[in-house]
DNA sequence: GTCTATATGACGATAGAC
DNA sequence: GTCTATCGTCATATAGAC
């Protein structure tokens, strides 16, 4: 990912390897974290994906909380790049779309962790994550400006809060319509991220 | 709620105190599925609820999971009788909009289980519960029968598959949009479900 | 810093007195 | 059938050797 490090002030091969094997445990836990809530992955399982010492994990992360919260900056940060990455010019609409679109694509993948559920302890521990509370407000200002755009152009419904447009759009990404529908068993992939896209933006009522 | 019980023939005292308890365990298990998820209610809170010893349980249900498969076709019960109680000539597109608005005001009062999640212990148990899957496939016989009756009035856009349609009104039930808006403060419990439903049916986008 | 081994605590489930 | 007390298990976290 980072072939640019040169810049750095050069690390020497302890560090580069401490690093690294920090990467293959945010790794590995992000995959985990998308497969399994946070209540039922263990320490265990994250310290058999990455082959090593379940021991070794705290030298690296003080708690499951912190290495959690660590995953979950992780994961705001691919979505920080994804949106960076939507070219400028745009329409609005499509970039939500887009958005929503890609959430649902890393869904299927089990790639994307469902949002820290009410009851979980992660979810305290996430408030008090300054990184993490940057992170989402600054997704969130991105795409809030997005949703007014779009409002203004007439294209997204402007009778309803921004702030019901973004909660409504993040909630994709944990949508339990996806797992229903790909565990019946009688859709593709592509076909379910179109028919939620479409109930999503479009509704279920005639137009 | 049962008070047509005469023709059954009379239970003794000791049934009858039996048949109370039950139904206590039963609706402490299922407020308490209501405010947190399956994997973190424990039998103490059960028995604490109820103020019984956690050990007395075990005399009524044999495990956590048939517990709660029993606290779930409780829950599945209330949902049929809603159903009945819909008036006949209602058009389908109102008791679909009446069944989501239901949903999510009982999501408010936490009053609704959420949906048995993906890596539950308790998904394995109910789908080998008969009157479980019965009760299911009652209430998605009923929904599916008036969304074609509302896609045939052009209400409900017809190109969307009807299971399509039956998951994203299930999902409602546990709508993360909702817990969002209440944190929020901003938005009253009436609202909130008028928000909810109006993306639900009529989408994001502008019409 | 990595490992093996273990301390600590939570929870589901059971034993046995009443 | 209800209780108190306890077992067995599993998961977080730590101790201590290397």
């Amino acid at each position: 990912m980072q072939t640019m490090q040169t810049p750095l002030p050069k690390l020497s091969f302890k560090e580069q390897m401490h690093q690294a094997r920090e990467d293959a445990i945010l790794q590995s836990t992000c995959q985990l974290l998308g497969e399994k809530a946070f209540d039922t992955m263990t320490m265990d399982d994250v310290a058999n994906a990455v082959g090593i010492a379940k021991a070794s994990l705290y030298k690296h992360f003080s708690s499951k909380e912190e290495l959690c919260s660590a995953a979950m900056v992780q994961i705001l940060g691919r979505v920080q790049a994804f949106l960076g990455g939507l070219s400028e010019d745009m329409p609005a609409q499509d970039k939500l779309r887009a958005l929503v679109r890609w959430s649902l694509e890393r869904l299927l993948a089990k790639e994307m962790p469902l949002l820290p559920s009410r009851n979980s302890s992660l979810r305290a521990q996430l408030m008090d994550n300054k990184a993490y509370i940057d992170g989402l407000i600054a997704v969130s200002d991105q795409i809030g400006q997005w949703i007014t755009e779009a409002q203004a152009q007439g294209v997204i419904n402007p009778e309803l809060p921004p702030l019901v447009v973004l909660y409504t759009l993040y909630a994709r990404a944990c949508d339990p319509v996806v797992s229903f529908l790909k565990e019946g068993g009688l859709y593709s992939d592509a076909d379910i991220v179109e028919l939620v896209l479409r109930t999503c933006f479009e509704g279920l009522a005639a137009r």
